[in-house]
DNA sequence: GTCTATAGGCGGATAGAC
DNA sequence: GTCTATCCGCCTATAGAC
């Protein structure tokens, strides 16, 4: 019995990724406003309503695939960061940092799903908060993993941020000084504004060996957050 | 006859401000990818075929309001740095970065067209390009003064990016050093990372006092590209 | 779980009269 | 420049048979 559950379980799982896949590809050619359950239906030779057996509506599939995105972003940085695991915590930040834009670069239209424009009329549920902080919680981990160990250095908390980076670092990190909390968020924020400028296409024209100028810019951005060029 | 005429091309430009002012409206409810002449057309008590006499396309449309907004927070940020004429470079910058932060928390929409995810299927024409380029010449602007004033300080340029420095200051400010130029770029895809990161919602839950939040890491941003605290 | 059929919309773009 | 009419396409979602 459990074979034949099992059975059906599997095909359930296969097709709910077939519908997946084919929606990441449509994402890729119309965008996420433009995606349509009925077109995924016809490239994948199904009729439009069996599709509501595997997602209830348009934005269910939307969510998925936001998931998704982030969970395969944060994996790639989690990953990253494992790999370097033995390394200086500067060294661990870029090499954290280049998986993120490296990943983004080979998914555009996912990246712009979850870090682009917003898509109009969809409001995310809260299935999507949890993954979607991955990365931030690997960034946060370098940071304190130098904080504990050889210290980090960072420029003085203006007196009129200090009420908001307490109240920051209590909800990010209670462990960590505020000061480096708000600077955590400030190059997270502004490491997903290289990574975007690049894979939506501002740096056309002006930036061109794109790897380089990445490696140098994050590696400053690990020096903001109070890491150090030598252990 | 210039009366005639005059008349003509008036009701002309009041007709084509009309659409475009439909238009963004429709930007902020359904975003750019589902702009509808047909919409914008019903909403204006015109006939969609009536539109064509004004826009050739939709893409043409959508074009107009990219240069718009590209011209609207580049002429926002060219009167911030023009108000804080008399300050110190780093106060300038950081008046400067809060125009852009301003005029993108007022014109979300607007925003998202010229610095979200592309429109899928729409490839910008040359007419974007000088307009795009506003608010970076303004930044490039405030360093030039600084560098040429008292002088800026940077770290080191690591060596495998030297080569691309020297392209992108040759391309961007050839009066400056490399170094600086670098800089200038990382920075300015910075802003836009603290900038996106707000109006895209990324920071719900995360940052509040976004204000003072943002004043710091601009400021730190002007501290990156060599700007002095202290004159 | 999949099918057909249907309701009730929406879109871009053009031709040709006025 | 604006109109009607038209071509030809698209969509979400549901009901009800199998």
């Amino acid at each position: 019995m459990t074979t034949v559950r099992g059975a059906r379980a599997r095909a359930r799982i296969e097709i709910t990724a077939a519908i997946k896949d084919e929606a990441r590809t449509q994402l890729a050619a119309e965008g996420a406003a433009k995606l349509s359950l009925r077109a995924v239906a016809r490239e994948l030779g199904m009729v439009s309503s069996a599709l509501y057996r595997y997602f209830p509506s348009r934005d269910d599939l939307l969510t998925a695939l936001i998931v998704d995105a982030y969970d395969s972003v944060g994996a790639a940085a989690e990953q990253a960061a494992a790999a370097a695991e033995q390394e200086r915590p500067l060294d661990r930040w870029t090499a954290v940092c280049r998986a993120v834009r490296a990943w983004a670069v080979a998914h555009p239209h996912e990246y712009a799903l979850i870090y682009g424009s917003p898509v109009p009329g969809y409001t995310a549920p809260q299935d999507t908060i949890v993954p979607a902080s991955r990365v931030g919680l690997v960034l946060i981990d370098i940071a304190r993993r130098a904080h504990t160990g050889e210290g980090v250095a960072l420029p003085p908390l203006p007196d009129d941020l200090r009420p908001e980076a307490v109240r920051i670092s209590a909800d990010i990190a209670p462990d960590l000084p505020p000061a480096l909390a708000v600077a955590l968020v400030a190059a997270w924020s502004q490491l997903f504004g290289l990574v975007s400028f690049e894979v939506f296409g501002q740096f056309h024209r002006v930036v061109e060996d794109r790897d380089t100028f990445f490696a140098t810019a994050a590696r400053r951005l690990g020096q903001d957050v109070g890491l150090l060029p030598r252990g």
